[in-house]
DNA sequence: TTCAAATTTTGACTGTTAGTCATATATGGA
DNA sequence: TCCATATATGACTAACAGTCAAAATTTGAA
């Protein structure tokens, strides 16, 4: 009773899983604001109706999208804490992993930073799906704390700060230069992040020189 | 002819300032998604039909607020960049000011980052408005690149990065700590900045500091 | 197999809000 | 004063999120 689902509870499962596929879909081709729920569901081949029996809101949709997306990034990101390398060199390939992950993805930045932006409080508290993303969120965390400590402990990164709040400034200013990087491109024609590679890849790497160096010991 | 603008053309003028004041007392209030164009023409003591005339539309009035947040940040900035220090000093000083406009007056905060999720291609290229902000964007970037070439000429700053990558590196960065801090903080009981000074602060610090010590010389 | 209760799905309907436009009002020169 | 031009207005339209009574489907007891 514990691990086998019902098929009836499978199939619940399945839908929820393809009118999120959907709603990737279309949030991929016309962003985020050109999502409908009327073409939602079209897309997803049930009635309107039935997208409020698996979704609350809108809103909903967009936090799950997040929360697929910061799971998936979560596993990468599991398996590079797992290796046995100098904590500098495991922070230095979180990043790495951040960003091929958002180049293969991309639409999961834009969830990301729509999550972020989202301001309504009571969205966030009542929801269940948020409560998921905020936990992946300190999950992702978690690795980057992780590394630093290592790092702290085989030296290889400064112990003058808190790793906790070392790990804060990491995150957020990866985040932002990550966001720069992708309006330089989206906004001048938005190929996005294929040819845009090269200069996207040289500022990300950039940046990891010069947090490396500001942290190296 | 080209300084005097006559009574009607101040009286535009006015009536446009008028608008964008309502919509920040709006924002302020209840955030961007609060302000509806009804309850601002009734706040600014307006038919609706006449903010469709000064502003092109809804969209059109953010992109107003950023622009006049811009303004007056680069106006603070200005002030930092004609002081006779050592570079490294003058990029501080000159995230103490972003620190402190955004400290003090938070809801451009909000519309900077509207802003720069602002996705839709059409909008920004055929706006009048959104080229001023893209402007304002640019020359706060110059103020931190030219501070950035000071520092690489007095020595106080490591000059093997170039300055234009390093100048968007840290800008990037900047935005997304302080996004974080705010974050962090409105998430639990949003005081937003008030109280949590401290903490905010002591990130920003802390970010600084990493920052400095990895391009000081 | 049959059928009625329970569950699930549906799309027509409602309310809200951005944006429009025909009409009304104000201005300023003759 | 009168007219032409410029400016302002709010009732109206269209688009969209979210609801709910009715329809369709599933279940399981007889």
């Amino acid at each position: 009773m514990e691990k086998k689902l019902t098929r009836k509870e499978r199939e619940k499962l399945a839908r929820r899983e393809a009118i999120i596929d959907a709603a990737l879909e279309i949030v991929s081709e016309k962003g985020f604001e050109g999502l409908t729920m009327d073409e939602l569901a079209e897309r997803a081949e049930v009635g309107k109706g039935t997208l409020y029996l698996y979704f609350k809101s809108k809103t909903s949709i967009y936090l799950a999208l997040c929360e697929r997306g910061s799971a998936l990034l979560n596993q990468q990101m599991a398996k590079v804490i797992t290796k046995n390398l100098p904590g500098i060199k495991i922070v230095e390939e979180l990043g790495q992993t951040y960003l091929e992950f958002i180049q293969r993805q991309p639409v999961y930045f834009t969830a990301f930073s729509y999550y972020e932006n989202i301001i309504d409080q009571d969205v966030i508290e009542e929801s269940e799906i948020a409560a998921q993303c905020e936990e992946n969120a300190e999950q992702a965390m978690t690795y980057i704390v992780r590394a630093l400590q290592i790092g702290m402990q085989d030296n290889s990164i400064k112990d003058e700060f808190d790793p906790k709040v070392l790990g804060l400034i990491i995150w957020g200013a990866s985040k932002g230069v990550m966001h720069i990087a992708f309006l330089k491109h989206e906004k001048h024609r938005m190929k996005v992040l294929d040819e845009v590679d090269v200069s996207l890849k040289s500022l990300i790497n950039g940046f990891i020189k010069l947090i490396g160096s500001g942290m190296r010991k």
